[in-house]
DNA sequence: AGCACGCCGACT
DNA sequence: GTCGGCGTGCTC
């Protein structure tokens, strides 16, 4: 009798491939191990087994698998579920989630390795000038990479050339497949065991007083010895003792030094100093409310304002789960930003939380992957953004999402296209763990689901040791500007207030979610100003490079002197980003230390690191920014927080725009003020009787929230409809204009009783020279999603089957934020 | 996703 | 006449 695997393999198709296995293999694989399948005609991949089998496919043969890869699985059964979950829900294939989910040295490699047959001289053949640069290449090296024939020949495709130097006999091929994963090995010194007891070390000093350099060395590995006690590395030893590997080699030749080889942690930190901080009246009561909730509910909303000590409450919630030896999953919205609230986490619980980083190394994400899975000490607690949620969990027993409102965990770009906050409930289902929802200005959907009971909720309403919301001020600069008060982009009041507070010593956040200098350029004489060749965007005026850039798709040119249309010299600009208000601010405030935070100047692996450090130890006055600033940051001395412009957020084409303009600015308020002193928080608008800037005004989050549902109820939108959007690109205008209409057609024909809108051109209409249209579908929450997302991937299917459409891309992003 | 296959323009 | 460009189709 014949076995068979179902495999998934990482690569975006819908099928599952299933390959042949033999009874003792059978026998050994279990669900979630990777096993080596041959695909296509060349191709090495590393699979993921999914079930073990005795049905013969019935319209191909199936292949033998080249080999198994792991002893025990690498992927947990729940994860299975959940990619299986996450692969109807989103629309995506489970190749793409495991290709999302896996360190990249879990991904096996093959590759084709080029030799030279030894058996034939060059002089026999007959060959091209690029086949002899091939063969040549092979006098000097055993072995040839692809890419290396495709270096060397200064040309991409060099397949054919390759297949005719084989035919030819001159060359050999070979499938090399390699895992990528090395564990890695350093290197530590020890004191040989002769010199262990206290007098034959004294006589090993004296040995050594005519070898001063030796003795050096020996003196100072004693020094590190007595600080650390912990095993000394010969890299740490040369460079505290400055001393060459020579050096070193010498002491060990003389049997003074052993070296010895031991595997190292990549992830490692640095001591334990447990500060637990006692909880306040307030904080404790909501520590019992949310233990409470949790004997009913499985998720729970911490609704606390800014600065009320959510991180505190989670700690000893944290702990609780700990003392049960369960894993604890921490997401944040992105680590690199808040790395002074890992930093509070690692002192508090030490060895044994593991931080889960987009800048890891490959190597270091395989580890935190091993420790997760094995349920090590040294993980049991997992801080990670969005796709540590991908991570294979055991035995979770609590999900916190931090700030759980950010748009942040939605991913956009490559598919999977899933929501981590609502990727951690569902895993939280599947695991029978507890899932808390953190913020101050929890999204919408959140909170209508607390409010419906669908959520437990949980509010804290004081600031920490009960320091006072900051004041928000709205200043009208419409007036301001009539009454000519305003200097550029600065009102009187902003000005003044940012004068007191240099004077008081104190330091000032400047709001401005745009970047670079100017976003438009404008001719003053024609009125023309420049696009993006590749966007229908203009470009964007960054004054420190003197140069126009397309924020779609990093296009630059130089800065133009003259106007490219009419040769006008009089170009102005339109509109202004945090640049300007940078260059601005240094002209009034010439004294101040002025500093600016955007995607521009925190580019580099620790820039951000750098200037929030520069920030808390006062070196920076006055911070000007772009949305990075909202995210968590806590700073002692800030007393002032001023929004320049309200209103460009107020009024993006989006339902959630006002949503998202509350958070920002009761975000970027709660960075003001976390001391005694009250914060003050200065919003500049055009509308200062706009109804969300009336309601961030006074912190009336629930009147925001009644308003905002009435509108979603209203008009069709979250939480009440689920919607999704599909998104339809290609190159040429015509055929995407075709494509979109014939697909919304076939959706309204197709999905009975669903609300289909559009095809409708987006607000940029055309990105890196591809053109875009959106197609929305609308469903009521009385509808089933999975069955009308079967129907629309169907039409997909139809879709593709038509020729002149097959080249138009087709994303479907469930629960779209954009 | 890769990669082979196949059909059309620009060069030896 | 080939080389190499990309569009199309398949992978167990």
């Amino acid at each position: 009798m014949a076995y068979f695997i179902d495999v998934i393999l990482p690569i975006p198709v819908e099928k599952a491939f299933t390959y042949e296995v033999n009874i003792d293999e059978a026998r050994f694989l279990k669900p979630g191990m990777r096993v080596a399948v041959p695909f296509g005609k060349s191709k090495i991949y590393a699979a993921i087994v999914r079930n073990i089998h005795q049905e013969h496919p019935v319209i191909y043969e199936p292949k033998p698998i080249d080999h198994i890869l792991d002893e025990t699985p690498v992927i947990t059964t729940i994860q299975l579920q959940l990619w299986q979950w996450m692969s109807q829900y989103y629309m995506c294939t489970e190749g793409e989630i495991m290709r999302a989910a896996l360190p990249r040295t879990f991904l096996l490699e093959s590759e084709t390795m080029i030799y030279k047959n030894e058996e034939v001289t060059l002089s026999d053949l007959d060959l091209t000038d690029q086949e002899f640069l091939i063969v040549e290449a092979l006098q000097y090296q055993s072995q040839l990479k692809i890419g290396e024939v495709s270096a060397i020949l200064e040309k991409q495709r060099v397949l054919p050339i390759i297949e005719r130097l084989l035919q030819k006999g001159a060359l050999s091929i070979q499938e090399e497949i390699y895992e990528r994963y090395i564990p890695k090995i350093a290197k530590y010194v020890k004191l040989h065991s002769d010199y262990e007891e206290e007098a034959q070390m004294h006589e090993l000093l004296d040995t050594l007083s005519r070898a001063p350099r030796q003795r050096e060395i020996v003196l100072q590995y004693f020094s590190l010895k007595a600080k650390n006690n912990t095993p000394i590395k010969t890299t740490q030893l040369q460079k505290q003792a400055k001393a060459t590997s020579t050096q070193l080699k010498t002491l060990v030749d003389k049997g003074i030094f052993e070296i010895y080889q031991q595997q190292e942690n990549r992830v490692t930190f640095g001591d334990v100093q447990s500060q637990q901080k006692e909880l306040n009246k307030y904080q404790q009561q909501a520590l019992v409310e949310i233990t409470e909730s949790f004997t009913k509910q499985a998720v729970c909303l911490l609704h606390g304002v800014t600065s009320s000590g959510k991180t505190e409450i989670y700690v000893n919630l944290i702990e609780s789960y700990l003392k049960l030896d369960k894993q604890v999953l921490y997401l944040l919205p992105e680590i690199a930003l808040t790395t002074q609230l890992i930093k509070r986490l690692e002192a508090y619980f030490g060895d044994t939380i593991v931080v889960f980083h987009s800048k890891y190394s490959i190597h270091e994400r395989t580890e935190v992957w091993y420790n997760v899975l094995n349920k090590s000490a040294k993980a049991q607690v997992i801080i990670g953004a969005r796709s540590a949620i991908l991570l294979p969990f055991q035995d979770l027993g609590l999900l916190i999402v931090d700030e759980e409102h950010e748009t942040s965990y939605k991913q956009f770009d490559p598919a999977p296209r899933y929501h981590a906050r609502d990727t951690a409930i569902m895993l939280g289902h599947m695991h029978k763990a507890k899932v808390l929802l953190g913020s101050a200005t929890p999204a919408i959907e959140t909170y209508h689901n607390a409010q419906s009971g669908k959520y437990g909720l949980v509010t804290l309403s004081h600031r920490y040791g009960n320091v006072l919301l900051p004041e928000i001020e709205l200043v009208d600069i419409k007036e301001k500007h009539r009454r000519k008060l305003m200097t550029g982009y600065f009102s009187d009041t902003l000005l003044r207030a940012i004068t007191d507070a240099l004077e008081e010593k104190e330091q000032v956040i400047l709001f401005q979610n745009r970047r670079g200098y100017s976003p438009i350029l404008e001719c003053l004489t024609c009125g023309h100003s420049p696009q993006c060749p590749n966007c229908d965007v203009s470009l964007t005026y960054h004054k420190y490079r003197d140069q126009l850039r397309c924020h779609y798709c990093g296009h630059h040119i130089a800065m133009q002197q003259k106007c490219q249309a009419c040769g006008s010299a009089e170009l102005s600009t339109k509109g202004f980003g945090t640049e300007q208000v940078e260059t601005a601010l240094k002209e009034l405030y010439p004294e101040a230390s002025i500093s600016r935070m955007d995607s521009d100047t925190t580019r580099g692996k620790y820039a951000f690191e750098k200037l929030i450090t520069a920030f808390e130890e006062h070196d920076i006055d006055i911070l000007v920014g772009t949305q990075m600033l909202t995210k968590g940051l806590d700073f002692r001395n800030v007393t002032l927080v001023g929004v320049l412009h309200a209103d460009s957020m107020l009024h993006h084409p989006d339902f959630r725009a006002h949503e998202r303009s509350y958070q920002l600015i009761a975000q970027v308020s709660g960075r003001a003020g976390r001391t005694q002193k009250r914060g003050k928080v200065l919003v500049q608008t055009y509308n200062p009787y706009h109804q969300i800037l009336q309601q961030v005004s006074v912190n009336k989050y629930n009147a925001m929230l009644d308003e905002q549902l009435e509108e979603r109820r209203n008009y069709r939108y979250p939480p009440f409809y689920r919607l999704i959007k599909i998104i339809i690109k290609h190159r040429d205008y015509q055929k995407i204009e075709d494509a979109a209409s014939w697909l919304a057609q076939s959706f309204k024909n197709t999905l009975q009783g669903v609300e289909v809108l559009g095809p409708e051109v987006p607000s940029i209409a055309r990105i890196r020279n591809m053109y875009h249209k959106h197609i929305m579908i609308k469903l009521s929450r009385k509808q089933s999603s999975t069955a009308i997302k079967k129907d629309m991937l169907r039409v997909q299917t139809s879709f593709k089957a038509i020729a002149q459409f097959r080249s138009v891309r087709v994303i479907m992003d469930v629960d779209s934020y954009t």
